[in-house]
DNA sequence: TAGACATTAACGATGCGTTATGGTTT
DNA sequence: TAAACCATAACGCATCGTTAATGTCT
């Protein structure tokens, strides 16, 4: 008779619980390679084996299933086991990066700026998931870093340059000025301006902007960054922006 | 009467599910206002900011259980909420950050290497796990960055000039060489040699590497980087290590 | 009366931890 | 006979997804 252990003095050895074993031989991933007459397992040296590879890949993060699938098929399947780990960890090392940025500042907001309640928090985070679901991880890698290269500053400048050309636009309408007017061209040409700022150019993210706008309307996307803008401004404005258009 | 809306219709307004409210309900983290005489849930103003907060600290990955507490008690837990959860989510992409770079070798040496089997996988993914049980995560980012530092290759390199190592002296000690001769000294300086370049001359990665060959035992360390040692030779050896030690 | 919408109840998934109850080994 | 060790069974956790059986609104 080869070495043949019980639950517990594999357990040791592993480090793994007796609960655990028991839980692999139930659901047919490690099953002992006899019993006694008794009924108490018995475990073979090629189930120790066995069980060194499955504590590895748990290791790895694979599922019990995957492990099972890797340890049964040839090693063919392995490697892809492999490869869509790889995936999967760098997926949510990339979310868990942004998430950590995003924790960060609503920390920090939280602990510097008086205003901060949870009601504003709750507006950022709206913000961040919108992000999330109109531009893609690579677009939002640029937008991170153009934030980090334009500064916090330059970021509070721009939302209050937002807020006057909202006003100055508000005054214009409110006074029945034509919105092909010099003064509206100018305050067009002011809005282009921002926007490329923030978009840096780029027209994938430009575009993402657009559909963001016109999925949500306008006055939602904004309502989330704190600003209120009347009912029929926007269409004032794109008429401006037109007018600046067909000039060129 | 003020607005309020039925399961689906707030279901509908937050992309969340029907069943989400409904266990949000039955854990008591969002009740409706009232119900209707049939018992149908009625939602208020107040229920649907409420949800909207509870989806924004959702996001950060709170626990529905943390998110009843920040929504409970003043404002001063969330801060600490949001602290508790940085620092998880740093844990969280140091472990894996590291675990990517792993299965990032593993894969490579399946795609390159001929001999690599799930077996070799296993014992280089034992050695990991022996290395974040005696390493600190800080130690564990230095070792990362040396072996970045000096290339697969001078590891490859290294490898062998080990087994070469131990070749000679299991030779000088079946010959029955008095363990502090000159050839054995010679021997342990390229021992120690080999060490410092593994360590880089880092007395707290020594010690650890040190402690771990305590606690394992060495003929088991090395057995998980493919080297078979006789029993005996490690004494043999630390013989002539005192040796060079005394003469110092 | 049909069809959309509501209710409660209960199992499923993940990977075991944690009793509970009782037999086996030494 | 006591101390370890073993067995099976079943609930618990976290967060809902997914039927299922049945009642309500319009």
């Amino acid at each position: 008779m080869t070495t043949s252990m019980r639950v517990g003095d594999l357990a040791k050895r592993t480090g793994l619980t007796v609960r655990t074993l028991h839980h692999y031989d139930a659901i047919g991933l490690l099953r002992p390679s006899t019993r006694t007459s008794t009924g108490h397992r018995l475990y073979g040296k090629k189930e120790v084996e066995r069980l060194q590879h499955i504590t590895s890949l748990r290791y790895l993060g694979l599922s019990l299933d995957e492990i099972r699938d890797c340890l049964t098929k040839p090693e063919h399947s392995i490697e892809r086991a492999l490869e869509m780990q790889i995936e999967r960890i760098e997926e949510q090392i990339g979310r868990q990066t942004r998430l950590r940025a995003l924790v960060q500042h609503l920390r920090d907001r939280l602990r510097t700026a008086e205003g901060a309640s949870v009601d504003e928090l709750t507006r950022t985070i709206e913000v961040t998931i919108m992000h999330e679901k109109y531009y893609s991880p690579e677009q939002l890698r640029q937008l991170e870093q153009r934030r980090a290269e334009v500064g916090d500053d330059r970021i509070q400048e721009a939302q209050r340059e937002w807020q006057e050309l909202f006003t100055a636009c508000k005054k214009a309408m409110d006074e029945g000025l034509d919105p092909t007017c010099e003064e509206m061209k100018a305050l067009a040409r002011k809005r282009a301006a921002l926007i490329r700022e923030f978009t840096g150019g780029d027209l994938g993210i430009a575009a993402s902007l657009a559909n963001m706008y016109r999925s949500e309307g306008p006055a939602n996307v904004l309502a989330r960054h704190g600003m209120q803008v009347p009912s029929g401004l926007f269409e004032y404005m794109d008429k401006a922006t037109a007018a600046l258009r067909s000039d060129a």
